[in-house]
DNA sequence: GTAGGAGCTGGAGCGCACTCCAGGTCAAGT
DNA sequence: ACTTGACCTGGAGTGCGCTCCAGCTCCTAC
């Protein structure tokens, strides 16, 4: 089974310019063509390309991405350092999780504070102090 | 109490250059100046910029964060108005969270594969499949 | 046989959020 | 008096990750 280019960005969630993008700066191999020159993406394609959005959505840099594919395609002697580079990712990852929770919080006592507002409580001054 | 520009850089974790840049572009106001026209920042000064981190870490756009400061430049009136960009914002926050932690769990599937490979199960086709 | 639509290429352009720079002022220390 | 260093301004430059465009080739449907 093959995909037109418009069929993995839909499948992806990237544009057709994305997916060129990510290839000409070697983020995805080269698919293969039809007769007329159009890219055909194999199903292993869609999933590198799921995989990709997946540390795309978790921040990971397109230079890093860049690497690791780089490494991908040198084969499995280089599992090791591919492996590395997820576990420095992932704690990254549960460290921006944890830092999000933290203004979460802040969040809430902001709204929290606007509610006290619109309870009518405004005249105390404590309340005034901390709406910002 | 007040705090020169370098203090407020160290203090909110921006830099120097970012402080000013903040306030050409309305984030912060204006703040006073000093008899040879240096900045000096206040409590309240360094409370807003905190704040402004927090939007900012969690994602919250500048055209956003001005809309914010605007408004509360304006005063009371505008509280309901902040009040649901907050709350807007938070549930953006908490669905990026989700989609972080999802992500995280594709992140532990490669990163057990790439374990299983190094235990020596190389030879099992389907874990080849996998290690993208 | 022709109109429409999908895809192709190389390259320019964009929005965001800073970051850096030149050239200047001012105040304090030695 | 002079050096040092923090700060000032207006404006240009940067890096990232796309996004858009002109001008072209194909295939398909009518």
């Amino acid at each position: 089974m093959t995909y037109a280019i418009a069929q993995a960005a839909e499948h992806s969630g990237l544009s057709i310019d994305t997916l060129r993008y990510y290839e000409r700066i070697g983020l995805v191999d080269p698919p293969a063509r039809d007769a007329a020159g159009r890219r055909l993406y194999t199903d292993g394609d869609l999933a590198w390309l799921e995989f990709l959005t997946k540390l795309r959505t978790t921040g990971m840099p397109i230079r890093l991405m860049r690497e690791y594919a780089q490494l991908r395609r040198k084969g499995e002697a280089t599992a090791g350092r591919r492996k590395q580079i997820l576990l420095e990712h992932r704690a990254d990852v549960r460290r921006r999780i944890a830092e999000l929770k933290a203004c979460l919080e802040v969040l809430d006592f902001k709204i929290d504070n606007y509610a006290a507002i619109e309870a009518g409580l405004t005249g105390k001054t404590h309340v005034q102090e901390v709406s910002a």
